[in-house]
DNA sequence: CTGTATCCCAGCGGATACTG
DNA sequence: CAGTATCCGCTGGGATACAG
């Protein structure tokens, strides 16, 4: 079962170009990338990620240009990852505020993922930003998983293309 | 240390806009997006991630142009995500291919989570590219756990900003 | 406070053609 | 086979100014 020497994914069955999965939308991957592809869309997602909210926290602490925010903004919301939520403080007028849908709270592991990687790219001195568990402190690694329960090592995973009416994974579930 | 009603990451201490975590890669996430922020970065180690080493099928399968993969995959070369390996079938001549460092392995958490999280976006009736463990036939999963074994669901999780000679997480390691 | 509207430029990325 | 070179449209994204 192990499958070639060393680094890469098993394609079950070794599937050739003809398969064209580059083809409009095949590859899941870019069916997220689509999404969240952009630099703009993954900081703003950060800041919401972080507990921002308002419209002007958001924009201030991302980074970016109120202009191409409230572009990307829009199109999260379209996406079904943030969704504008009618809210007021005591006291207060009504205030819109960006939360995750559902949806975008899914994307915490690529989140966590994204960041544990840059944390321990090699950076000269400069401070950083570390994900850790609240409950006890230890910090936070992204880790690949399957449903049965076992870690898998990149060696150990293989792909398999699924038509509609196909079973994923060799027909067995 | 249920931190706030439900969906973010708890900011420890909660800081301000003062930290200005935005500048010049203080964000881990956007030093990992320097690296692999492209779409045509993604495609291309996807399609090495899946075994490719020859620039001609990397190029087919990803669908991008030579021109683009080139540049590319120089700049993946040059992040020490990639690296050109010279090889040879017996009785051939001398080929260089591409394969994943240490480093670009330590991508397999992204591309897992990028994917998996496209395979459970609704899609009307196409195809599909599923991950499964080559072991027992799972479909896999990106899982955020801590170094202590927990699973970290996004409320029990927070960040906290690390200065070169501070310590992570309130300082517990 | 929550955005829009313009202007502008750099870079991504496709198409096509060409080299060692 | 493994790239380069050139042309070119599109969009991402900054700056600045304005609007409800």
């Amino acid at each position: 079962m192990d499958t070639s020497e060393s680094g890469a994914i098993t394609l079950l069955p070794p599937f050739s170009d003809r398969d064209r999965w580059t083809a409009e939308g095949w590859c899941p991957m870019e069916r997220t990338l689509e999404l969240i592809g952009t630099r703009s869309a993954m900081v703003l997602l950060r800041e919401v990620f972080y507990g921002a909210g308002r419209f002007d926290d958001i924009v201030r602490r991302a980074g970016v240009t109120p202009a191409i925010a409230a572009k990307r903004l829009r199109q999260l919301v379209d996406g079904d990852l943030l969704e504008r939520k009618p809210y007021r403080d005591p006291g207060q007028r009504t205030r819109n505020e960006y939360v995750l849908t559902d949806r975008g709270r899914q994307l915490f592991p690529i989140v966590v993922a994204l960041m544990h990687f840059g944390d321990h790219l090699p950076r000269e001195h400069e401070a950083t930003i570390a994900l850790s568990h609240a409950n006890c402190g230890a910090e936070l690694v992204p880790e690949v998983r399957c449903a049965a329960g076992h870690e898998v090592p990149l060696r150990q995973s293989a792909a398999s293309i699924v038509r509609p009416t196909e079973n994923p994974a060799r027909g067995r579930r």
